[in-house]
DNA sequence: AATACTACTCTACAAATGTAGAGATAGTCA
DNA sequence: TGACTATCTCTACATTTGTAGAGTAGTATT
């Protein structure tokens, strides 16, 4: 089956990540979990959170008058979803040169670099081993 | 000055990746330009592009009747700010993991790996020289 | 001048997203 | 049983984004 990809925007991410945090969780839950950033009411994080639902990104189970959601992608999906996006409007959709960009930009100091390069080693050092997909 | 981030729509960006190629140049150059990936009409570039124009992402400059547009913004800005946005999104406005997620994707080839080892290396060879920022 | 082009302006509309009030419901406790 | 509380449902509205038709104005052509 085609892996699909998500574009969450930028409300369903907050909503989502409450989620993974307390799931399974009730909306209110989540209302409280986001007082503090969003200063969202109860009515707004529940239509968010139903609308959600109709796309797929939450699943809800009705116990008598409560309900519960879960996240029906996990976090990496929703990861992948968010750098696929950016991949394919900015560069393209070539990950080769975004990653460049990445190096390029000033924005990775020279312990990340060093940091990063350990990574790379490891990860080249035991491609072999690399899981069938 | 706080150099702001800009975050483009998915029309925005087509119109922004036309304009970069043709600058400077006038709406139905830039309608042309896309009517093969996107079947626009004149009316929606147009109207696409007064918007921009509207939001800084585009400066217009009359001659006669004509309009000229000029990109405002730099793809270099434009592709910061798409990464921004999903890094901020999804990587919680941290660049290492993003790029650790990268690396651990399988989505990159061994030759890209390799690739990207060389660049890091040149990178941290030369980073004394790093211009001030 | 009348016609045809070309590029522009104005207006409109639907879908998606952010935001929330008002009222319905169902347990809970005095 | 009546008041209180927690949660839900329904409805609504503004803004942004995608999309475009209809009409206008200046330029070129015959």
């Amino acid at each position: 089956m085609a892996k699909r990809t998500y574009e969450l925007t930028e409300g369903e991410w907050a909503i989502i990540q409450a989620v993974w945090d307390n799931e399974p969780c009730a909306a209110p839950t989540v209302q409280e979990e986001l007082e503090a950033q969003k200063s969202w009411t109860y009515s707004t994080v529940k239509t968010m959170m139903d609308r959600m639902v109709a796309k797929g990104l939450l699943k809800p189970e009705k116990i008598r008058n409560l309900i519960l959601y879960r996240s029906a992608i996990t976090r990496t999906e929703a990861q992948t979803g968010e750098i696929m996006r950016a991949v394919k409007r900015a560069f393209d959709g070539a990950l080769t040169p975004m990653m460049q960009f990445l190096l390029d930009s000033d924005s990775l100091s020279k312990k990340q670099l060093s940091e990063l390069e350990t990574m790379i080693k490891r990860k080249r050092g035991r491609s072999g081993a690399r899981k069938k997909k």
